[in-house]
DNA sequence: TCTTTTTTTGACCGATTGGAAAAACACGAA
DNA sequence: TTCGTGTTTTTCCAATCGGTCAAAAAAAGA
């Protein structure tokens, strides 16, 4: 069988057979749903035939196509790691640092509703010391982490920011707009048993960058405004 | 058997027979191994064989002090919530907003670093939605919070400190110090694959503290000082 | 059409799981 | 000693696990 290590998500290739359109659909119908399955009970709790009733799909299905449960689970963590990155794209030299860290901000707390999933298997990968893509922390993580340092750092030395702890001040970042979606049972057990509203969305958002924002801003005024969306 | 339903840690009521100890000290063990053992492999991946081998017994000692896998976890998840509440004691109408809140981040860090596989053993619950915890969350934790959120809002209608989303200000204090624990082998991969020391404990506390707390201070120098240790 | 390749599916396997059952052991009270 | 109670340890089991295999079915190529 030849490989295709095909990285993308819901995309094509044009010009794509009818069968190889159909496969990557499975393919890809299967990665969202071992996204839940691995989420939701972990990587030991996860079965194989968990992920085949989540798809739809009888379970020597799921070998057919990702050939182990490693593998599989490997597709999902990069997937949701390439989608973190392409968010911190707006922590660039050239951009105006309030603006871009609270669009980063806003945009992860988007991606927080909107692939809760993803977020809670990093989580589980990283509790549990990263047994399968620790090459990965060590490699891409590890190189980008420090370029995003460097820029607020920049932008520290260039008098545009407080002088914060650039690496202190992303751990935040991440942590708290993280904890929208790994916690989000909690959150909600708090909300009433209720998932946030569109609303309360909104107010997360002004909420998490005055908190997180505030203490980086060079100057504000008695209520500290920060850019909204 | 009689049951004792004993709850707290290391002590052992006095006057106890040397049997009785010996039976607390055992079930400590016990329960510290199957802490760690939970943590790193989460509830499905953690065997009895697994936390026996950790705890230096024979498999069936562990079901004989704990009856099922599932009554083990519950004590270990009760246990390191019953810590975080009692660090919480700070924030207390009387005392200094600043200072309570800088003493909770303080605190909560320390458990991070003391005590980062009850964290751990919380944070895969939660993920999984509180499948065994649900009613803790409902009642303790529910109860605990808005308690919290009451004074926070009190300080905040005294003038104390600016006007922020109590309950988010909360969130963010919780996500940002449990991700210390959590996250650890990622922060250690990112630091060189080597922990934190003791002096960077320190520049973490500061660091966390000035990112949450500025935006909650109504005035502020330049540097935006925070109380220290 | 016939052949070849890809995809689907159910039957099956050795290993491991949580936990029940019971035998073996320790030891103070009688 | 003998008994009874609490503890330790070994043995055993049904269920489930990840994964293989081969046959059936479908699709593609000739």
């Amino acid at each position: 069988m030849t490989e295709h290590f095909q990285q993308t998500g819901l995309g094509v290739a044009k010009g794509a057979s009818a069968q190889k359109r159909n496969r990557a659909e499975t393919k890809t119908r299967i990665r969202f749903a071992a996204e839940r399955v691995f989420a939701e009970y972990g990587y030991s709790g996860a079965s194989f035939s968990m992920i085949a009733a989540e798809a739809g799909l009888p379970k020597s299905n799921i070998v057919y196509y990702y050939s182990s449960k490693k593998a599989l689970y490997r597709v999902v963590v990069e997937d949701i790691f390439n989608v973190w990155r392409a968010a911190a794209d707006t922590i660039h030299p050239d951009n105006d640092p309030l603006e871009a860290l609270g669009d980063y901000i806003d945009t992860k707390l988007d991606l927080a509703r909107t692939r809760p999933y993803g977020s809670k298997v990093w989580a589980n990968e990283i509790i549990q010391r990263a047994p399968i893509v620790q090459d990965y922390l060590e490699g891409e993580l590890r190189r980008w982490t420090e370029e995003r340092i460097a820029v607020i750092d920049g932008w520290s030395a260039a008098g545009l920011i407080r002088p914060v702890s650039a690496r202190h001040l992303l751990y935040a970042i991440w942590a708290t707009t993280q904890h929208y979606a790994d916690f989000t049972h909690q959150i909600r057990t708090l909300n009433d048993n209720k998932d946030l509203s569109a609303a309360q969305w909104e107010e997360t958002k002004q909420a998490v960058k005055s908190v997180l924002l505030c203490g980086v801003a060079v100057s504000r005024g008695q209520n500290c405004s920060v850019p909204g969306t």
